[in-house]
DNA sequence: TGTACATCAGTGAACGCGCGTTCACTGATGTAC
DNA sequence: TGTACATCAGTGAACGCGCGTTCACTGATGTAC
């Protein structure tokens, strides 16, 4: 009944989880495939064998990583696109759910910018597909929008993919305003939520226009 | 008069060129910051020491292969947008040149895909200022389009840097449908190209009904 | 045209270093009775 | 509760290897006269 891991289990997530915020802070300037073994388990203290009780490769952690950085984000994905309220509103409160996020984790949002196009395939590969998952999403919630009727499945797919690549793009610039001096740190960060405001903006225009 | 270079100027920008090819090459399977020196000395023939006569470090290849990759791309860039006709006929033109453009130059693509934002400042740096150009040619060209009359610079650069961004995010949709199996790989290229279309065309509508 | 000297792209040996992986191990935790 | 054995996360030594960088060099090309 009891949820409850032994002790042994219990130090080994915790083990796993310390090589995994390890590897992502390392990963704040390098890729993942020049990211070495003994680089992570130095960084913890551990012996570098130590590794292989939790990962095959780096390229291994990496996918975990992926997991770790978008694989709770679906359900708040699909609250923010089916909030109720005008088009306006709900640009404005995705951009700044966008903006919190970027905040909050800007490890895990240059991880998946950096290794979306990466140099380790598997990695690549699960990003691609959790991206395609969020597109999938995003495309039910659209559906069910009355501005929806009317429209094929593959225009509405086309649509949650647009919006999909313009949130990543937002976040990449806003973690871009986050670096650097901290005096326009303020300014920069505004001034990217306007641009991605009007970019939502003209893009819900085109959408409301589509079947004219 | 002549521009002829000495024979040791040319053999020197020979040797340079081939560094340069041969690192392009590794890069299609790794990234930027896992790319070693011997590595690219090895696969063009010369000696690992003969690299510091062309290049301070892979880093400092990696911005001249940025220059490679984008610098002679800005004059297309502008006649492309510029071009007559309708904005029809401009997003099949300009979709057709991401495709070719693509297939032309794959590796050169893919190295401006991950590098982007990949492991190296400098080079992340290079990359996003080609795209500041590019974005503000773009905005040139759309200022002198009658639609855009009463439209602010701002709006107009917003809108250039969404079409840029687009333009990269095709071409890396087109760079994976050229990847794997041959047998669907010109399907896989169609259906790229026509969600490209449509996502350009839903943002050609949001641009003629922006000033509604 | 020929000569004497300067330049400099590419060489090859040497260096110290950190890498990924193997292996037999240890000792705390888990399990069966 | 106590005992005897099994499991297995983490250890530490050892390995062969390729790395980036230094240095003094060579010999073809360039230049001055």
């Amino acid at each position: 009944m009891s949820h409850t891991l032994g002790i042994r289990q219990a130090q080994k997530q915790k083990t796993r989880q310390a090589l995994l915020d390890a590897a992502l802070g390392l990963l704040e300037e390098q890729s993942l495939s020049s990211l070495g073994l003994r680089e992570v388990t130095r960084a913890v203290g551990v012996a570098p064998t130590a590794f292989y009780r939790h990962f095959r490769s780096t390229a291994d952690l990496g996918v975990a990583l992926v997991e770790e950085a978008l694989g709770s984000l679906h359900p708040m994905i699909r609250t923010t696109v089916s909030t109720t309220g005008d088009s306006e509103e709900r640009i404005t409160r995705t951009i700044e759910l966008i903006a919190r996020h970027v905040d909050g984790y800007p490890a895990h949002v240059r991880f998946i910018a950096r290794e979306r196009h990466g140099g380790v395939q598997p990695v690549r590969e699960a990003i691609r597909d959790q991206l395609a998952r969020f597109a999938l999403e995003v495309k039910d919630e659209l559906a069910k929008d009355p501005v929806s009727a009317g429209w094929t499945e593959d225009d509405l797919l086309m649509l949650a993919h647009l919006y999909v690549d313009q949130m990543l793009i937002t976040a990449s610039l806003f973690l871009e305003a986050l670096e650097g001096p901290e005096q326009e740190r303020e300014e920069r960060t505004r001034h990217v939520a306007q641009v991605a405001t009007r970019q939502m903006r003209l893009i819900g225009l085109g959408r409301h226009h589509w079947l004219d």
